[in-house]
DNA sequence: AAGCGCGTTACGATAGGCGTAACCCGAAAC
DNA sequence: GTTTCGGGTTACGCCTATCGTAACGCGCTT
């Protein structure tokens, strides 16, 4: 999968490693300059000098006890990029407005890099509600996201599937024929429920959001605690969700 | 100015130039390649190797057209952010809360660089309402904001303090030596309230919040059309305001 | 056809950035 | 108290990653 040009690259080594440091950092947060320099494989004076560079822009700020967390500039970057992908632009205020009708979460998710990733959300104001987190990665082989997967060229399809289905709970699909099979399903109706297939006690509801050419760009989602959600419940979620989808379509502009 | 030491630093500057490209396309949005360059005064070549940089980590995306905006991964490491950056986790439901009781647009303050700096907002929903942006930047001279100025040590206020304060509105204070006098009104008061001296027809209200030993860590601020601002109201979001800051200060751990 | 300007590629020269090694310092160990 | 450890930091000489020049392709205008 992930092959990288061994050394013939047209890109500049130092700022692909300090991205990583971003991203780290990101991903943990105060960490200090020797766990990063571990994690990346890299030597500490080498760290040192990006998380420098980095601080001295703002994008990392060093707590006085030697940890590093992301700083302001980081966001503002963020803050300017969802004004600037025009898909969560679009979709934000869709998503708010499903997300009230529906009185749930949701969410809007693409593939990268052979996972879901959730890059929008919309969370109801009530005491139990799923939690959802932009930057969050999901199998695309597991829960509602499905219809992430069931929307590509069969080929290209087969190849995002693993070998082996990671098993989140006990309802998850483990067989990749029974994928296949299901993937097609989807395919014909048009939406994907999930009960239970990611966390126990949630349903899921996704729509996928499709180009022009019948690509799919993304999935919207609701998910919910199943406990509250009847059958109807869910009907109702997908009409919302359909809605939604072109909506979302016709604003990228088909 | 912008003094940059001349060669001796410990910093990476391929990592340094790589960020002004970020932060260039972050403020320019489809802006091309040969436009990043000259912005800079740099060569294309090495512009473009740092976008292919940025665009293979999801940083930026370049369009069909050869255009570039902010992509996927900096929505990502913004959310990230503004969990991480103390200040801006805990004011955030703080400025909702005051926003929602005003009903008007409120925002968190810090200074950088010189200036003013936008770091988080509450807009409230009503169809006329203060416009506030994360990231954008004022003048520390003019407007509320200058309670930022007023709680600096002396020395460091006045070294902020440009030659020539820029005029925005007929109100604007333009004086050095009456900016002073302000400044040492509005540190006996606590707060500061300027009628037009930003915006005409604007009202903004500001409040420090400050640090346990009486530092200036942010301002918090509310904004409001002034047709609709009475005096008591003014009176009534200082009161908001002046809570809500001792609120942040507790939280931040004083 | 010629001219322009953008993005792109190739390549050889160079200085930017790398890792090694050593140092500092506080905390823990003894 | 001294020693040891491990974190962060600095210094410096070698080397290669990265730079700019120059040239090319290509679309659009003249």
């Amino acid at each position: 999968m992930d092959k990288r040009q061994p050394s013939k690259s047209n890109i500049v080594q130092s700022v692909d490693v300090c991205i990583e440091v971003l991203l780290n950092v990101a991903k943990n947060p105060d960490i200090r300059l020797t766990e990063v320099a571990q994690d990346l494989g890299e030597t500490k004076p080498r760290i040192l000098r990006m998380l420098r560079t980095l601080e001295r822009r703002g994008l990392v700020r060093k707590s006085d006890t030697g940890t590093y967390r992301l700083g302001t500039t980081a966001i503002i970057l963020g803050t300017a990029a969802s004004t600037q992908v025009d898909l969560v632009r679009i979709a934000n205020p869709i998503l708010e407005e499903v997300g009230q009708k529906a009185n749930e979460t949701t969410q809007l998710r693409i593939i990268d890099n052979g996972e879901s990733l959730c890059i929008a959300k919309f969370e109801p104001m009530r005491d139990l509600r799923v939690q959802a987190m932009i930057g969050r990665r999901r199998p695309l082989t597991a829960g509602s996201y499905k219809v992430l997967l069931a929307y590509l060229q069969p080929q290209v399809q087969l190849q995002m599937i693993p070998e082996t289905l990671p098993r989140l709970t006990k309802r998850t699909i483990t067989d990749r024929g029974k994928l296949v099979a299901e993937l097609d399903k989807i395919r014909r109706q048009g939406f994907c429920v999930s009960y239970g297939e990611v966390s126990d006690q949630l349903v899921s509801v996704s729509v996928p959001v499709l180009a022009f050419d019948g690509s799919v760009i993304a999935a919207v989602n609701v998910g919910a605690p199943a406990f509250r959600t009847q059958k109807s419940d869910v009907d109702r979620f997908i009409v919302l969700l359909k809605e939604a989808s072109s909506k979302i379509s016709v604003r990228l502009g088909w």
